[in-house]
RNA sequence: GCGCCCGUAGCUCAGCUGGAUAGAGCAUUUGGCUUCGAACCAAAGGGUCGGAGGUUCGAAUCCUUCCGGGCGCACCA
């Protein structure tokens, strides 16, 4: 509702200064006074016009308020100016509130096929808390632009790149083969051993991983030989069709059901997965590569240290030095074929956004269902594939969830795009980029490991998979769960247990996902298991807590949040609105109505950590209102109605805000 | 050396495309459960917004420069 009355408003002042000033403004700010005794919305255009109209600001605004005076916006009730020009607005709130009641809201969405990319873990060890991060701000992101209940929103589709045939994978093959005396037979069988024993492929794997990296290096003696088995391992992938292949296969298939087992845990699902085995298998590269020769962004190096070599023109580097002017070669052009023919990361990157853009001509993969969700299926890359099946390419914009050190590559696909002339493309290809999350030296010393002194001084340590150093995912959470079970348990002994877990896992993942969202994005998180294990303060519980208080009050005054909110349409509001009292009821009120600002928002920058900030404050309101006013002993009937009402507006958009994050409100806790 | 990011209260972080008196959480101190559940609320202390210039009516926010820290700069992925 805030979103609404801002662009009325906006509309009017921009109409006032067209036909008062024949001025067009291509921004006008709105901002909220740093009081509610000021008015609920406050416009600085003055300032702005005050040099081109050449007279005082408050001049203008004064000008400016009787022209809106003349005819006031819906829902405002007076003009003012205040300070040294600034135009407050105070809105009606008895008719404000009357609208907030009835869900009346701005819309979000439009046309377009939105592809949303994240999680992409290598399949070949167990997720960590980085990949949650990642996973978590995707699938938010996500939920911000898809179709729901309160907006239009936007076609999305959500999709997981897996690297299946890269040196990762690589490397646990070379682990099981050469440490572990695997065969394909013998590999399939330790994957049914594992099942049956419910043990978890992708914790073996995480061992194995830190183990083969160790073993590469660990006998001076043979660091040749080993670096050429990781190596004829890799191309064994690449190539396809044969045993060593098969258990790349089969493991990376095994930990990708994991993974998306994980994920499936805290709410994430995803609509596609595609491979890199069938970005190779399929030539996506060689079109690519043909387009790119076509459009000159992709040329023969015939000198220097890339002789030999297809190269382009590095992102970022000036346009002048690289034309033909020099007979100098470009050094630092970005090998893209190199010169033993085969293709580099970007180049394969480079043919697979072409796909996601539908402007690979004539290739697009093969796709299979591969893993069902309650209610759709999660498809799968494939070199044949069944029809029909959803299209999942030809996206308008795309979002890539990657980390901050991916962003030199990021660049330079974005860089080919638009060298090739798909300016459109490149405009819409936003590189979701998020900065690490790293341990800090106390946790990971609780966690067993041994840290240099140099470590020990930094305020965090990075993570790593080849070290085996980490916090896993499943771990995690794990740990969350019993210690939310531990509360729900002292709290409601008189519950049953299976629901008792239930309430603890969604106060888990309530505690998890707000955790990951509430950093902004270019913030690197230092895990400590102090700050993710609590449960109180700024934290998802305390959202959850909220909800659940005002629940119990609806519970108890045997009403519904429906029937309080249709209630006070034909109640005197107003007499007790515009009371010092009414103010802080107000003030929860106007919260709770920007809801649809703080969605459009976070969409337009990114930054899903806004959303949750949001729900934070707003349960902080209602706690606050909580306290101030003893719902069910209010004796007189229209204030009871207002501050049952007055809950339940605080209680939707507290329960469809940690919704957008991806955490459900629990009946109790 | 080049590129990107960060520096705000004791600690961890917000600060909405420049706006009115810089805000939260944690920690510390104090007060509040016979009430709709205290996973809560109220109050207090705590700030040269890394330093210095500049732009502007106005700068934590934009520009320049310096200091400190992180991450990238492969014929690896």
């Amino acid at each position: 509702m805030y979103r609404t009355i801002q662009q009325s408003l906006l509309a009017r002042i921009q109409a006032i200064l067209l036909a008062k000033y024949d001025i067009t403004l291509a921004y006008l700010a709105v901002e909220q006074p740093p009081t509610i005794a000021l008015g609920e919305l406050a416009l600085p255009v003055a300032f702005e016009l005050a040099k081109r109209l050449r007279k005082a600001p408050r001049a203008i605004a004064t000008e400016l308020a009787a022209e809106l005076s003349s005819q006031l916006p819906e829902g405002v009730a007076s003009v003012e100016v205040a300070g040294a020009g600034y135009l407050n607005i105070r809105l009606d709130r008895a008719s404000t509130v009357r609208r907030i009641a009835s869900d009346q809201h701005a819309d979000i969405g439009g046309p377009g096929f939105r592809l949303v990319e994240h999680t992409s873990i290598n399949p070949n060890k167990a997720a960590h808390i980085g990949h949650l991060r990642n996973a978590i701000l995707g699938d938010t992101f996500q939920r911000l632009l898809r179709p729901d209940a309160y907006k239009r929103g936007y076609d999305v589709g959500v999709q997981n790149y897996i690297d299946n045939t890269g040196v990762q994978v690589a490397d646990v093959v070379v682990g099981l083969v050469h440490l572990e005396a695997k065969t394909l037979p013998s590999t399939r069988q330790l994957l049914t051993e594992l099942l049956e024993t419910n043990q978890r492929i992708d914790f073996y794997c995480w061992d194995l991983y830190a183990r083969v990296s160790q073993w590469y290096t660990a006998d001076p003696d043979q660091v040749a030989a080993r670096k050429q088995i990781r190596l004829d391992t890799l191309h064994a992938l690449e190539t396809g069709n044969n045993d060593t292949a098969a258990i790349a296969d089969l493991v990376s298939t095994a930990v990708l059901r994991r993974h998306l087992e994980t994920m499936q845990r805290i709410n994430i699902e995803y609509d596609f997965l595609p491979r890199e085995s069938e970005i190779l298998t399929l030539h996506f590269w060689d079109a690519a590569r043909a387009l790119m020769l076509e459009k000159g962004v992709l040329y023969l190096e015939t000198a220097g240290k890339n002789k030999g070599c297809y190269v382009m023109r590095r992102a970022g580097t000036a346009e002048e030095i690289a034309v033909e002017d020099s007979s100098l070669p470009d050094e630092d052009a970005k090998v893209i074929v190199r010169s033993n023919g085969t293709v580099t990361y970007v180049g394969k990157d480079i043919a697979y956004h072409l796909w996601k853009f539908g402007l690979l001509p004539g290739k697009d993969f093969g796709y299979e269902k591969f893993y069902e969700y309650p209610d759709h299926a999660c498809w799968i890359s494939t070199t044949h594939g069944e029809t029909p099946h959803p299209t999942f390419g030809k996206a308008d914009a795309i979002y890539n969830v990657i980390d901050s050190r991916q962003n030199d590559p990021q660049n330079n696909v974005i860089a080919a795009l638009r060298g090739m002339g798909y300016t459109e493309a490149a405009d819409h290809y936003t590189h979701f980029s998020y900065e690490m999350v790293a341990l800090t030296p106390r946790c990971a010393v609780e966690l067993g490991y041994t840290i240099s002194d140099e470590d020990q001084k930094k305020s965090f340590i990075e993570v790593s998979g080849r070290k085996g150093f980490g916090v896993k995912a499943d771990d995690l959470l794990d740990r969350l769960i019993l210690a939310a079970k531990a509360e729900v348990d002292t709290r409601h002994p008189e519950i049953e247990p299976d629901e008792r877990l239930t309430i603890a896992t969604q106060i888990a993942v309530g505690a998890l996902r707000y955790f990951m969202l509430r950093f902004t994005r270019n913030t690197v998180i230092a895990f400590d298991f102090k700050d993710a294990l609590s449960f109180e303060g700024e934290t998802g519980p305390y959202v959850q807590y909220a909800i659940v208080r005002a629940a119990n009050i609806f519970r108890k005054a045997n009403t519904t949040e429906v029937e309080s909110l249709s209630a006070i349409a034909t109640l005197d509001i107003e007499s007790i609105l515009n009371t010092e009292d009414g103010t802080s009821l107000w003030e929860t009120w106007l919260l709770a109505s920007k809801l649809t600002l703080l969605i459009e928002q976070c969409i337009a920058t990114a930054e899903p950590a806004h959303l949750a900030k949001y729900a934070f404050q707003l349960a902080q309101q209602f706690n606050n209102f909580y306290h101030r006013h003893h719902i069910l002993n209010e004796t007189d009937p229209t204030r009871k109605t207002l501050f049952l009402a007055t809950a339940a507006i605080a209680q939707r958009q507290m329960t469809r805000a940690l919704g957008y994050l991806g955490i459900e409100a629990p009946p109790v806790m």
